[in-house]
DNA sequence: ACCTGAACACCGTTCAAGT
DNA sequence: ACCTGAACACCGTTCAAGT
């Protein structure tokens, strides 16, 4: 079978799910593939290329959940889940998304989403781009530490001190439009 | 001159430094310290455990900072501002951090003592563990985030938007121990 | 106790040459 | 256009042997 762009980054995600960040290799995958290493080179400019567009898959995952109806912090809170849903569905998918080294189309159609979410709160542009930056770091944040120490602890209760975080965000931005 | 754990560390920062994380190498730092990289393994037993060791001593530097006498907000921000100024004193210290194998005795004093002055704001002991998390995840997040794109935003610029998002979740905060 | 020498089992990337 | 073969310049880690 001929190698498609395509073809090659699925394999890298069930690489990636299987193996890990630090396990991932274009040898390795070259070898999934069937192939030599130098043909991943026709398809991708290199290793970090493909983590790129490895990223770019799991926005789109997430940019697949439908934002339910409601006000602008139910919406924003359901992209941010729908984000860390999509994360926590590939093995390190946190650390892959944040050591992104060029956004693409799907990373730039995501957080411009949830910029005009909080503009049509009543934030000015300027801060509706610093409170873009603190949901996603946060989520970000607390997304890669619990990746990190998987074993640690439960996945239950990993969500309800993500929730809890998220719900102390939202309680500090609604002062902010509030006032 | 004798090797010794402490040179070991010292080069390591220093090689940290300037080349950053991902061309840190235990072979560039065997040239550095003019010796043969296996020497580096009866000082420390991996690369990671060296990088933890780095982690360590980030964290000294921000536990050296002292507290000035505040309420808990204004002293909570004082240890995050601390410990943010300490990673942007080296490349990659965000992730140094993050990715850190093993928490040190100063980590795990660090966050005991950010958990106890949430505590004394009157949360409970879950609350203030999950309250620290907030905070040490957006610090996180947010200075990961930063030192992956240095060159495209000013240092000014970065430490405004940190300030606005800290200040976010501490008016979050807030309305949890008002209530 | 501490370090060298040398190996083992890997990496990412490039590129002439083949098809 | 797409892939192989083969190389280049690296990695982290181990461990017998030296001092």
């Amino acid at each position: 079978m001929r190698l498609t762009p395509a073809a090659v980054l699925d394999a890298a995600i069930t690489l990636l799910d299987e193996a890990g960040l630090d396990a991932f290799s274009t040898r390795k995958l070259a070898t999934r593939l069937d192939v030599r290493v130098g043909a991943l080179y026709w398809h991708y400019p290199s290793r970090q290329a493909l983590l790129d567009a490895v990223a770019e898959q799991i926005v789109a995952e997430a940019s697949a959940t439908p934002i339910p109806d409601g006000d602008w912090p139910q919406q924003a809170a359901a992209m941010i889940h729908a984000l860390r849903n999509a994360m926590l569905a590939h093995t390190d998918g946190a650390r892959i998304i944040v050591e992104m080294d060029a956004p693409g189309p799907n990373a730039l159609a995501y957080i411009e989403r949830l910029r005009g979410l909080l503009a049509g709160a009543g934030m000015d542009r300027a801060t509706a781009e610093d409170a873009a930056d603190v949901l996603t770091s946060y989520l970000n944040g607390y997304t890669i530490e619990e990746q990190a120490h998987k074993a640690d602890q439960q996945r239950a209760d990993a969500d309800r001190g993500f929730a809890f975080g998220l719900n102390v965000v939202f309680a500090g931005l609604r002062t902010i439009t509030e006032s």
